[in-house]
DNA sequence: AAGCTAACAAACAACTATTATCATTTAAAA
DNA sequence: TTTTAAATGATAATAGTTGTTTGTTAGCTT
């Protein structure tokens, strides 16, 4: 499914509203592997809502990663990234320039917690970030 | 080499000041596996130095992770942490009380980066993080 | 179609983590 | 001891993000 329509019908499913400015969130999520920042989906709303301000951002980014339908990622030091992909995934991040790409690779075989870990934590999901420097930057 | 003595050292060889207020940030960082907030690390040198000020503890820390002998965790979205174990190694974080825990398991023999970003990208290391509940929290 | 109401958007203020500026102080070399 | 480059700390500034308020609206109900 889209995610344009499946985010359409968990919203509604919460009993929660769907707005233009929502529907404009939803489609640049759409196939987005940039893992834009909040300000970047911002301005991409804000040249077809001129009047649309931050905070109806950043409340509705709250709202997906809230409901599990966006996924946030730290891996920049200086602000936080969205990912409509959440399906288990990896990232590589250039050092210099900060472009993050997607690494589909499933390392889960031989990724485990280890043994002395497993009965102290009940682990969701886990990560991997690679850190260098991209053609472009070098 | 302990830490202090270490970090004393690497910062002569750059002709930078040896002050009490970096040598207790660098006992502070000696065996830390707590991965301390740059807070943290000011709310103790506070208890010692109560004059001390935060542009202090920032700056060294920021030399340090320059010279290579302190690594940044963005592992937080909150706020940043430091670790003084600059060798690879991963992290499990509970997303409920933030604690962050060393994962000494060397991933690197099947954790590689594919095929199709190498040529592209100068990696120089990779990080595993782990999400999830620690017992305390469930 | 009209009315209702919880949820929403936008304006704005506030907050937190971090960085910059700069006058004063100090480590350590000469 | 003198010198000087560098560090400190007070202060202000900034960036990213979150909280509050108030008028508005999506979408249900009738």
């Amino acid at each position: 499914m889209e995610t344009v329509e499946k985010l359409t019908k968990v919203l509604r499913n919460h009993s929660m509203k769907i707005t233009p400015q929502r529907l404009m969130i939803f489609q640049i999520l759409e196939n987005n592997t940039s893992h834009p920042s909040a300000e970047e989906i911002f301005k991409r709303v804000k040249d077809i809502y001129p009047t649309v301000s931050f905070t109806t951002i950043y409340k509705t980014l709250e709202v997906l990663c809230d409901l599990g339908e966006l996924r946030e990622l730290t891996i920049d030091d200086a602000r936080k990234h969205y990912d409509p992909n959440t399906n288990t995934h990896h990232h590589i991040i250039c050092t210099s320039c900060k472009k993050i790409l997607d690494v589909f690779e499933d390392f889960s075989p031989h990724v485990k917690l280890p043994e002395s870990f497993r009965e102290n934590y009940m682990i969701s999901n886990f990560q991997v970030s690679f850190y260098g420097i991209c053609k472009e930057c070098n």
